[in-house]
RNA sequence: GCGCCAGUAGCUCAGUUGGAUAGAGCAUCGGCCUUCUAAGCCGGUGGUCGCAGGUUCGAGUCCUGCCUGGCGCGCCA
């Protein structure tokens, strides 16, 4: 109805110029929004505002020529009306609003979708915990969001890979596998100092067993060297094996795996130096190689290159996103835990230096989830070994509140997770409210099944008794839902489709318990029947949108 | 010290990218089942939008300075 509306000003602005009432040398972009207060009625714009310096006119009196040159030849509009400083406030007809619905009904299943990636595409990195322990609290939320992020872009138009990087070289790993070790030599009886920089959670001990089950004692007359390199690697294995089954436990599943390994044993990273060098952004001091990040907006210089002639993290992710690069994509977000954000400028360093497009590379931060159990804190950390892993949060609350739980607040404010609310709150949950709203749908239609009332059919005549106030509250806000989606994928931001299903459900609630939507009046009853279809249609996808289930009965 | 994020009702949070009289859920108080699922609906109570300036027709939203909280500032990963 905007795009409607915003004609409909465009060519009464034309007019006003043409007739000489509005001196303009151009018709400008004409905003159009959903007013607050809905008194002020559907839509209104502020264009006879912003055009108040431009044509040396006040306000009013522009609102005024504006509202004398709409010509509605197809009475879409039943008011309109200059209101405050100047205002246009306009009211469609109900007429407008039952074609707005036919329309929304024709286009069907995919109603929401748009062209706003054209296309393009996009690749989401996400998750990509460290293969050292199980996914937690933590992840769990960068888990739902990139994948709610994914399946908005897909929406939205873009054609989306998602991927997860795996480090699996470097320290950590050695961390890991001295740790296995040591859990693999106490298993055979052996006294031993637990590494201080170690793993002290149990599924530690769970790979050792494994290994000893496997291979025996044969890792106690190697050297320590070997028998912690191999531990790492294996233990990096099974843990990664481990997280994959989390994830799918989630519903959340990845086009790709990036190993960072592979890609230092590849040759790749060497060659992402290289081009740096090539490009004359590297240099020499103090023994090691850094990059000129500075000179692409980072705050210092980093180091590529250690002294020692090993490579810095760093230089993994300028391959990796170089690489990312070169496959092609049109544009990368990457989603890290809010305590990476030093990082974005340095990546955004590397890529500018790659000649990347600034604007093509977002990072989505997400926040720290604090985990609380009968209203007291629980403590989390891989160090301590006391951590609650995303399994426990889904084998407790199920995939989809905690996908919910998870959406619920943008991503880069903190998140409150209280498990026993979680789980106590049933009566009152949020999740069950939009679900509970789908299910009234489809027991209206099994209702309407079990009476024999056939299916109606999606015409003009069908929707003519349309009109009362619940009803248009209704088609209003589906009307919204295509500008949501754009909004919500333009901003990055998956948690505008969680409110919005919650303000579609409270507005279906409020039409449910007010009317009747099945009754002995066959033509009201089809009309009613194609509206809560849309609107079960709608719900279903914002659903389906943040990965959580629409059931048909609970 | 520098940087990023946040500060909105008792609590948890939204706020359509600068719009009109600042909203929702929880909590609390009071109503509503002869009706397609009451996991619901209707109404009441509740606010110095951290503080102070500035920008303009107009600021919770933008700019500056301060206050408070979280996080980050390694040749760690």
């Amino acid at each position: 109805m905007k795009e409607l509306l915003r004609g409909l000003i465009s060519d009464a602005l034309a007019m006003a110029s043409e007739q000489g009432a509005l001196e303009l040398s151009e018709i400008p972009v004409v905003e159009v929004e959903v007013p607050r207060d809905s008194s002020h009625g559907d839509l209104s714009s502020n264009v006879a505002m912003t055009l108040a310096r431009v044509v040396g006119k006040p306000p009013r009196a522009i609102a005024k020529i504006i509202v004398d040159c709409i010509s509605d030849e197809g009475g879409d509009l039943a008011e309109k009306e200059i209101a405050g400083p100047g205002f246009l406030n306009f009211t469609f007809s109900n007429e407008a609003w039952r074609r707005r619905l036919l329309s929304i009904i024709e286009v069907g299943e995919t109603y929401g979708s748009s062209g706003l990636g054209k296309g393009r595409r996009v690749q989401i990195e996400f998750v990509s915990a460290n293969p050292t322990g199980p996914l937690h609290i933590g992840h769990g939320r960068g888990a739902a969001t990139g994948d709610a992020l994914a399946r908005l872009l897909e929406t939205a138009g873009y054609e989306v890979d998602r991927e997860y990087y795996v480090n699996d070289a470097g320290v950590q790993i050695t961390n890991l596998g001295r740790s296995v070790y040591a859990r693999y030599l106490e298993l055979h009886g052996r006294e031993v100092q637990f590494p201080p920089d170690g793993y002290p959670g149990d599924y530690v001990i769970d790979i050792a067993r494994r290994i000893v089950a496997e291979e025996g004692a044969a890792w106690l007359d190697r050297e320590e060297e070997e028998a912690v390199a191999h531990m790492g690697e294996t233990g990096g294995r099974a843990m990664l094996e481990r997280i994959k089954e989390d994830l799918a436990a989630f519903s959340i599943r990845f086009d790709g795996f990036t190993s960072e390994k592979a890609l230092r044993e590849s040759g790749a990273v060497a060659e992402a130096i290289a081009d740096l060098r090539s490009r004359g952004v590297m240099y020499e001091a103090d023994g090691a190689e850094w990059f000129r990040s500075t000179e692409f907006g980072d705050d210092k210089d980093r180091t590529v290159v250690k002294s020692d002639g090993e490579l810095t993290y760093f230089a993994s992710d300028i391959c990796y996103h170089r690489a990312k690069l070169a496959r092609g994509y049109d544009r990368i977000v990457d989603v890290w835990g809010a305590d990476h954000h030093g990082y974005i400028k340095r990546i955004k360093a590397c890529l500018a230096a790659l000649d990347c497009d600034p604007h093509a590379f977002s990072v989505v931060l997400v926040q720290i989830v604090s985990l609380t159990r009968d209203g007291r804190p629980v403590r989390m950390g891989k160090r301590s070994g006391e951590f609650v892993s995303l399994r426990e949060i889904i084998d407790e609350v199920g995939p989809d509140l905690a996908r919910f739980f998870f959406l619920m607040r943008k991503s880069d404010a903190q998140l409150e997770f209280d498990l026993e609310l979680a789980r106590r709150q049933t009566a009152e949950n949020p999740v069950f409210y939009i679900q509970y709203a789908h299910t009234r749908i489809a027991g209206i239609f099994r209702q309407a099944s079990e009476r024999g009332i056939p299916e109606p059919e999606i015409s003009a005549v069908c929707v003519s008794r349309l009109g009362n106030a619940d009803e248009l509250s209704l088609i209003r806000l589906l009307d919204e839902f295509p500008d949501l989606v754009e909004a919500s994928a333009r901003a990055l931001e998956p948690h505008r489709v969680v409110f919005y299903a919650q303000r579609l459900a409270g507005e279906f609630h409020r039409f449910y318990a007010r009317n009747k939507c099945v009754s002995d009046d066959r033509e009201l009853t089809a009309a009613r029947l194609l509206l809560v279809k849309a609107v079960k249609q709608v719900i279903g996808r914002a659903l389906s949108m943040v990965g959580v289930s629409a059931p048909e009965r609970m």
